[in-house]
DNA sequence: CCCATGAATGTGACCGATAACAATCGAGGC
DNA sequence: GCCTCGATTGTTATCGGTCACATTCATGGG
């Protein structure tokens, strides 16, 4: 009958107890010390081992003023790229030995993403990653009232703080050139949401690769990211016999284009190529199957992570450099061909 | 020169300072404990906004031995429906007053589910929710070694833990339903991964509605969620003269099938009806547009959070069921219509 | 007029770890 | 042989809260 209810998990005192040694030797075993004796830092182990001790997270983080979690702000994790990321700096963390916390945001306002870091900033995050893809939301990590080390991904313009981001202008321009090549005149482009920065970089890329090569440069379209956009703005061009290539802002976009111009009877790549962002697990099924601009996610929260732990003073591998761009690569599919005779 | 560096953030002793009471008094104000004086309370919370004070979430947690995070183990969250449970389930955390860390695991395997569930009691969550599609994540859950509170998601078998899952067995047969109603002699299927329990569920659920109404019922073709394996069940059925309606586990299955359905020339929905399961974003956009099964994520999340509530002790709404079942429902689109003349 | 009662508030222990400092011990220098 | 020094280990304070209990004070019943 003296069975405990649920044996309250095993604390410090418990293993120093069964050590034979202090409390404190046994925090000086976990946190590998150097003067603790072989003989002693083994028997404080096998205790460990015995109770099944897993030190307590809150505790160490309270007197140690360090936890080993990082807080990341998201923002709408549906759409392939956040959470991507998202999953990319939470693999990241875990190699490295840390716990994520996300808080997602609805609207990325000012308020929004600075009562969030606040959140987090509560639960004594070590630090904080934010998933800005956003102006306004660039523009409020670079005003953050707290100490909070803080990292920003897919922006290059947050203030002072470092950042970690895809180079879309490069991507953009690989799509461009990669049309050129075919024999293209020039290159339409679809673009993704004002405020969104991706959207901003791959505009000035296609723009960019245009002038480089000397060609027209045709009015943007503005899409919104969802396929819908791409679907209307399909229509839009079939109804125009000149355009012979275009490049969209991400899959989703290209996916309701492809749609479009299947509908009106405009062959894809025969009559109209087509180019993608993303590279979506949809996109090689397409049909045709896309063209696309892969980025690299699981680089990208590796970076990320890098940049953190540096900002945190943990690790100072010299040569991190403050604002990496991931480089992304081109994926040829059968949506892009050389135009039409005509 | 007797400038702080950076004022470190008040704590609640500095608020008892201020407000000139002890900091219990300050405890009991933040933890709105009936007897305070609503004179002392307002002086308080008048400190409280002068240091801009926050309680550390850390020692709150310690000392109250509740902690207002939840854990939640995810999996596969490149996937629509699992990104969007996971986010479901951050929403209504964050609207109960809870945050949320997560573990993402690379496989679901037994001691996968229970290292992940450790790493996070480490931190003292409260409770943690298990996002558990797979048979072997279910058995584990359900000898979770620990004594922390766990909702299972996507699973109704995880032992005598409470669960939360779309009811998948009535998607499938609406799927089905819909098919045989408008005039399809049978349905075949493409199944998702045979160790998934939500595509075991959909074969089960196809099978019955076949069975309720007498159908002949073809065999289960397997398929792995991914838009290749719907393309490649595509190009087998295309061989075939007699298949006239498909039910596909997953919307980038059916995304698949569509791509190698139109390669052969074989067109949807007048020679063979596809239905999907998810109702993707892109799904409406897919040629023709997919007719699909969509599931409600958000209420799931809800559900979860009300069934991990209850757990703590927290809430103790009468009426919650052990484990509820989410309703799907059906969204027609151009995919789907009556089979061919013949 | 005294005492029981309950509301309002304060005091000190405690949660489980780390940090700072003290104590102990054996070895090498004079 | 005594003292200093570094390697080990222990003791106590501390992190920032909550909990259990003590205390104070005004009120109402006998």
């Amino acid at each position: 009958m003296s069975q405990q209810p649920a044996a309250r998990a095993a604390v410090i005192k418990d293993v120093a107890r069964l050590a034979g040694v202090s409390h404190q030797t046994v925090s000086r075993v976990l946190n590998d010390h150097p003067s603790v004796r072989d003989e002693t830092r083994e028997r404080v182990l096998l205790a460990v081992k015995q109770l099944n001790y897993r030190p307590n997270a809150l505790a160490r983080g309270l007197a140690g003023r360090r936890s080993r979690v990082i807080g990341v702000v998201s923002f709408d994790t549906i759409l392939h790229g956040p959470a991507a990321t998202l999953l990319g700096i939470e693999r990241a963390a875990r190699h490295a030995g840390y716990g994520i916390s996300i808080v997602a945001l609805e609207r990325l306002d000012r308020s929004g993403v600075v009562d969030a870091v606040n959140r987090l900033a509560e639960q004594s995050v070590a630090g904080v990653v934010i998933i800005a893809p956003l102006l306004t939301a660039a523009a409020a990590a670079g005003s953050l009232p707290t100490g909070v080390p803080a990292v920003v991904v897919e922006s290059d313009l947050a203030g002072d703080l470092p950042t970690v981001s895809v180079d879309q202008v490069a991507g953009a321009r690989l799509a461009v050139e990669h049309l050129l090549g075919l024999g293209h005149q020039t290159v339409w482009h679809l673009s993704g949401p004002k405020d969104w920065l991706e959207a901003r970089d791959r505009v000035d890329g296609w723009r960019a690769a245009l002038e480089a090569a000397g060609r027209r440069v045709p009015p943007v379209l503005a899409g919104d990211w969802s396929p819908k956009s791409g679907y209307e703005a399909g229509r839009e061009l079939a109804e125009r016999g000149d355009v012979t290539a275009v490049f969209c802002a991400n899959d989703q976009q290209a996916l309701g284009m492809l749609r479009a111009l299947h509908e009106r009877g405009v062959r894809v790549p025969e009559d109209v190529s087509i180019v993608g962002f993303d590279d979506i697990p949809e996109a090689a099924y397409l049909s045709p199957p896309l063209t696309t601009v892969r980025q690299d996610f699981d680089e990208v929260g590796r970076r990320c992570l890098a940049a953190l732990l540096e900002l945190l003073g943990v690790d100072r591998p010299p040569g991190v450099p403050r604002h990496p761009r991931v480089p992304p690569s081109l994926v040829v599919r059968a949506s892009s061909g050389p135009p039409p005779a005509s």
